[in-house]
DNA sequence: GATGAATGAGATTTCATTCAT
DNA sequence: AATGAATGAAATCTCATTCAT
């Protein structure tokens, strides 16, 4: 198996940001250094500048990029997402809940340095921070207008639920966050009979 | 008014626990330098090395033992709430999670530094945050089989109502942390509203 | 018009001297990088390797080869230098600096490196300057001698005329590399009356 | 001699500067390693950023003022010429040229960087160069005009005696930039023959 | 003829820390 | 109690250069 030249270079590249994302989301911006990550790849410290002419910033900026890609790309067009209308409503928020969490899981370490790095808000701004977050709003108050239009759920302030679903993910994500795995802490069925309650 | 030696000193390392803490928890430990410490409270950096012979370190460990030493001083508890059983349910949970609030907001510095510094983390998230966070849970569930008993409330799983209020309360406390302060955005009234629809 | 592969290989190569002499000339040899050369051109750092493959050092010579040549080749070879024992001394003197001094004019950005450049030292060394010093002299002396023989000029010191005709090309040069630029401070006219006064 | 600490500090401070200067003047802002300063006076290349917080940068700042102070206090005026009125004009101009040479000898160090530093030249060379060397041709005016009068020298064009005498000052000028010492080259008697020949 | 991958040496700078005063 | 002088280690980054393709 040769692998051509360009193969190895793209591998290179992305054992770089892989090693990257390693780092920064155990370690913090400040406590990632070019050196250990170039170090632990086993190649030299100026490769990095080949890849990523501005440096660290730069490459930490790239895997802040493909973090984002990758929620965009993975969490919406979830095979289980594409079914959701034909679904119950307790159904459907579970299977949403369920996939984001899951992404969040898996993500955790990256979702922690996005929050609190101070060096973050100089690629993420309030902007696409902000913008992030109200696409959630966004989506759960579509989600829940069209139930509430086919008379699914009773009549309720949009916004309000929308607001609750949103702070039963970001319960989570903030446990995690600290550590604390809660997967076990409510299941589906918990899931199901929360929303059944609220919503109905 | 002289202010004695032995004053003055206290007041030098006060001040430099002060402003220590602050940017710990706004920079994260390798962001914060001895450099900007001592100049922003205009001493020679050697100074700390007077009062902290261990230096960075030693400052560091002091800070955060102040801090928990306070976190459980002041952590809430029943007493905190006793008159709270002659108000309606909805104004002893608003007045509940301002209290909470009111509490995550003094100690934001070392609920940060927990959550930025990895080290930190792994000696307290078990033992620490977890019993906190049971805490809340308790106090929660216990408020309302009280409320339960006496038909304020319709016939809901406690435990999920519990975990309903804590979700509005971390929400609140992650927007915190991200630096949004949040006391607007959901006023009280709008938060008895939730309340009520939850729980009649 | 394609441009045949090796037509577009000498415009390449031409292109890289170019570049490199502007660079070298306005920043020096340290403040030139491979990179930026190659960069203003378009083309790969390592294709300068191709043409030069001594590097920077050998692209740096090239340009000074190039300037010397320029040099021998135009200033001599001037239509107007070669009439020059037809005509009055003063007009021939005229006539001489005058051509040089337009030379020094165009090339003033390279002898601002020869002169100054640590670096010139280590491919164009002492030997070269001085027998360049050395060829302005003696050009000189040749002149006037041949002039003194005729009996055109006053029986001076050959030598010192030399020194002083010498005197006023570097007067205007070193004026050149201050950044001062003189070229009405002397006319042609008054050059003549002190050629006049000194050598007849 | 046990010299103070802030005495040696001091010392320290003007070591650094010294050693700083000879290499901006010898190798050119770029040229010249903080590393090498610092070894050669024999510190450590962190205390260059105790003396001076801004590196670099801030070292060629003061090493500029104060050259530029210096060579400001110490230009040559009339006051240092005044007891040549009783001598010779040969012996006068001949003292004139060895003095003016001997402050250019002093102050060659700047007078390099200007030269060589684009940023330097552009910010100074109008300003203050031609004011320096108008003073020079003024001066030799105002000398030669006291002579005319006085019939010591000849009839002759004050104002491009003037510039001849300039042309023998910047000829040195430039060979001393070029590293060629020309103390002995033209010795005082052949330029007291020069000048006899020239003005008599 | 031309390129991108890769490197080693070295430059500037930061930082926590020690020590004499 | 407090400071300034001084350092060593390490971090980020630049640059000329080599090599395989």
């Amino acid at each position: 198996m040769p692998a051509s030249r360009s193969e190895k270079a793209a591998e290179t590249r992305k054992n770089l940001i892989d090693t990257a994302r390693k780092s920064f989301s155990e370690n913090g911006y400040k406590g990632t250094t070019v050196r250990k990550i170039s170090k632990s790849i086993d190649v030299s410290e100026s490769l990095l500048y080949h890849y990523f002419p501005n440096g660290k910033r730069e490459l930490f900026a790239e895997v802040m990029k493909e973090e984002l890609e990758a929620f965009r790309r993975e969490v919406p067009n979830d095979e289980a997402f594409k079914m959701l209308d034909s679904l119950l409503v307790q159904d459907a928020l579970d299977i949403i809940l369920t996939r984001i969490l899951e992404f969040v899981r898996r993500h955790i370490d990256i979702i922690r340095i996005i929050i609190l790095e101070k060096e973050v808000r100089e690629f993420l701004h309030a902007e696409e921070m902000c913008r992030f977050m109200d696409g959630v709003d966004c989506f759960f108050e579509k989600f829940l207008r069209k139930r509430l239009e086919k008379g699914e759920i009773r009549d309720i302030d949009i916004e309000s639920a929308a607001l609750f679903l949103k702070g039963l993910l970001l319960n989570r994500t903030l446990l995690f966050i600290l550590g604390v795995d809660v997967s076990n802490e409510i299941s589906s069925e918990k899931l199901k009979e929360i929303i059944l309650r609220f919503f109905k």
